[in-house]
DNA sequence: ATTTTTATTGACCACTGTTCAAACAAAAAC
DNA sequence: GTTTTTGTTTGAACAGTGGTCAATAAAAAT
């Protein structure tokens, strides 16, 4: 009918990744297609792919954005000042926990699925994550900390919130297991 | 042509089994595909759902088989009697790592894919994992073990195991980081 | 007013897992 | 030995996937 729609209506990358990052919310990656996309956007899938590349370059781009958040909360935490060093060094473990199943499908994106065009985009995000970590925990125990042990801990954790993504697993259901988990981890650290 | 093969062409659930395990070693279970495994039987796929309910059910069964060469291992470190309770735990944890990264598509299938179908038939085997797990560490620590700490050992070597699965590494080449970590978990026991 | 650029459509491709009527081989019943 | 029944395979069909692209029309530039 009408190969371009009118100015108001128009497309973009914005207007795509809200509707997107709303979808994928409960949806998760695998099962929300872009025609999915297309039908809430009220256009065709093919011009989605005007504006991304392809299907993962569209969720990369949401799950690297809201990734910031988590960034933000380690941050937040490293930066109180009426916390001790001990408090921070679990609430760094914890919050981490958290965020990741607050926000499985992004965790997912983010650190589980093998498909090789999200992993083309995945050069940056999971390595920041853990050099940011091992920052943290470096600056918060007198022991100095190689790097092997700061591995060990960020794949520790990671263990504990992929076991219970792939559950689905509401965090408030094992607020105490991750609890539990962070003191563990902190335990080996001493 | 001819809807029914001559006897001694006939399919049978162990020879498309044969087939997938092997097809499935070097592809992983998204990439292979229903029709795959029938080229290489010379059959139509549709004969393949005669013998199994659907592609989750093939894949499983191969994982679940093969995955008590885990339990095996597990079960030959223990009734060891040349090796100290020490040297045990540190095996147990070990090959667990060296198992998963050796087979890391049968390790997907078992612990990460969130298909619904293949989790269908996940209602046994990662309890039965983690139960042998559990009772074989609480019998090498001579300090009564929680629950919890048998939760955190597990899904810290498999958050290991993840990782590097996801990343494709070879085991061979984190060996090294494969023994820290083990030694790590140990001293969060201690 | 005309040309150029830009964004959208929808048909199309090559796949996927799954279903099922039809067809025929083998086994059982007669 | 013939007929019936049962067991197994085929291949077309279905509904879906991500992705491509010529045709087209609105918007912008001239």
């Amino acid at each position: 009918m009408s190969p371009r729609k009118s100015s108001q209506e128009e497309l973009s990358k914005a207007i795509i990744l809200d509707v997107a990052r709303d979808l994928f919310a409960s949806n998760g990656y695998a099962s929300l297609s872009m025609r999915k996309i297309a039908n809430v956007l009220q256009c065709s899938h093919g011009a989605i792919y005007y504006h991304f590349k392809n299907k993962a370059e569209i969720f990369y781009e949401i799950v690297e954005h809201d990734f910031e958040k988590l960034d933000q909360e380690l941050h937040d935490v490293m930066s109180d000042r009426t916390t001790t060093s001990d408090e921070k060094l679990f609430l760094l473990l914890y919050r981490y926990i958290k965020f990741g199943l607050t926000n499985q499908n992004h965790y997912e994106v983010m650190f589980l699925i093998r498909d090789e065009d999200v992993k083309s985009y995945l050069q940056e995000g999971p390595n920041k994550s853990l050099q940011l970590f091992g920052e943290a925990i470096s600056s918060l125990v007198a022991k100095p900390i190689t790097s092997k042990e700061i591995y060990s801990i960020f794949l520790s954790l990671h263990g504990f919130v992929t076991h219970f993504c792939r559950a689905e697993t509401n965090f408030e259901d094992i607020k105490d297991l991750s609890k539990s988990h962070a003191q563990f981890l902190i335990k080996a650290l001493h």
